[in-house]
RNA sequence: GCAAGGGUGGUCGAGCGGUUAAUGGCAUCGGGCUGUAAACCCGACGGAGUAACAUCCUACAUAGGUUCAAAUCCUAUCCCUUGCA
């Protein structure tokens, strides 16, 4: 039995839809996964999440987590879910983003990374092992391989190292994952209990979510690196997929290389991934990238960017981005984006949204970011939508040619 | 009225004879943010002028003065704060 369940239900040149099945939730792919990196989507409750925005998945951080609350705290609340009282699926990630994230901060070595905390400079060791084991306590649905992250214009020479240790670190990350979940370290499944039978009486037999057919365990995804070199991102696919994952993940976009290079690396490898496995586009990125991604046939996305942006005064629109900031939205009545249909854009005004973050109220970052975030949902529930009802294409050039109506006036007018 | 201390660019506030429109904070304006060390970071911020420089103006309450040189020293005037009457 697997631990999760995958099933395109439908196609279109490369881009696909379908439904991924997890212990806790059914997510409609492609999906955005909102960031939760220290158990909180920054600004924004869980209530919103669930009801208005209906996203499935979240992500949690391993590095950010053990270092605080810690694990100990985690685990003895019963797992993430349990603490954060988040109840559909989580993903976390390894730690391996920090490597990179943190590189002044840390050693890197064979056996792994000693990092200096960012909070108080303690000494911390982090590897493979370590770090399933601390996402074993977490209990996330998908756990990710420990992984490095090269930079995005890193050599061939350096690359291809990087890779080497990544794909030895895969390996190890694999093997102490299936022993975690043999021995019952992961804190997450709720099958067991009464409680969620209950609530998924109609899926336990259903014909896409089949919840029987599911093992109750944790998922472990590998990583695809190789920076910007095409025969490396081969090589990495190759030993990754010899491995073997319940999903493959790009990693490695979006880290300060040019953009024509991330689309470069989209479209020749993202196809070659297993079809039969979703596919997680680490990172990345705008609502354009996401779109792309899809087109080359991506599944599953997580960023910052929502919540990081709303939180820094700037917004995503179907025209393109608002920087509140601007002066020129001080008396404007009209919402963020009139064809949103978040409660922040049926409700608030530019002019209003501008006021609060000029006077520095923490509900403007708020806000912001609660819009950002149903945008990039509500986006992917139209890509899922358009897949479905092969006008991908179509939409997929809609998408485009309002973004570029807005580089016309700017921020769209 | 007397005494003491003050009046600096949108604002608060440094500077107290010698590059330079004059440190810094705030405000304002603009830009950035892609598996979160980020409610953060960067830039502009007297006026005119230039694609950008250059180059002109106008500036440290007001008016005089001393000096090669003044926001900085002197005199007068106006205003503010505090204390005493």
């Amino acid at each position: 039995m697997n631990p999760i369940n995958w099933k395109i239900t439908a196609q279109e040149g490369k881009a696909r839809t379908g439904v991924l099945q997890t212990r806790r939730s059914t997510i409609e792919t492609p999906v955005f996964m909102p960031v939760g990196t220290q158990g909180t989507v920054k600004g924004v409750r869980y209530e919103f999440l669930e009801d208005e925005m209906d996203a499935r998945i979240i992500l949690g951080n391993t590095y950010h987590l053990w270092l605080r609350p810690g694990v100990e705290v985690i685990r003895s609340l019963g797992g993430l879910h349990k603490f954060s009282t988040w109840n559909r699926s989580l993903l976390t990630d390894s730690g391996g983003f920090q490597v990179f994230s943190l590189s002044d901060l840390r050693k890197l070595s064979e056996e792994g990374v000693e990092f200096k905390s960012h909070l108080d400079g303690t000494k911390m060791f982090l590897s493979p092992e370590i770090s399933m084991e601390i996402q074993a306590a977490l209990g996330a649905e998908i756990v990710m391989v420990f992984d490095e992250c090269p930079k995005g214009d890193a050599t061939l020479e350096e690359t291809k190292k990087s890779l080497d240790m990544t794909v030895r670190w895969a390996q190890r990350s694999k093997d102490k994952f299936n022993e975690l979940q043999a021995s019952g370290m992961d804190t997450g499944n709720p099958m067991q209990s009464a409680k969620w039978k209950m609530q998924n009486e109609e899926n336990l037999k259903s014909e896409i979510c089949n919840l029987e057919s599911l093992s109750g365990k944790q998922s472990l995804f590998g990583i695809i690196q190789g920076a910007g070199h095409l025969n490396l991102r081969r090589e990495s696919l190759e030993k990754t997929v010899e491995i073997g994952f319940d999903g493959y993940a790009i990693g490695g976009l979006s880290v300060g290389e040019k953009k024509s290079v991330m689309y470069e690396v989209l479209d020749f490898i993202a196809h070659q991934m297993p079809e039969n496995a979703p596919r997680y586009l680490m990172g990345v990125g705008t609502p354009e990238d996401l779109v792309e991604a899809v087109f080359h046939g991506v599944d599953m996305f997580d960023c910052v960017m929502p919540t990081r942006n709303g939180r820094t005064g700037s917004a995503f629109v179907s025209t393109g981005r608002v920087n509140i900031r601007n002066a020129k939205f001080a008396k404007q009545s009209e919402p963020l984006d009139s064809e949103c249909p978040c409660s922040v854009c049926k409700r608030y005004s530019r002019a209003y949204l501008r006021h609060l973050y000029q006077a520095n109220e923490m509900l403007a970052a708020m806000l912001i970011s609660h819009h950002n975030l149903a945008f990039f949902l509500d986006t992917m529930r139209k890509v899922r939508q358009s897949i479905k009802f092969g006008e991908f294409a179509k939409f997929r050039n809609n998408f485009r040619s309002n973004l570029k109506e807005n580089e016309k006036n700017i921020d769209g007018e």
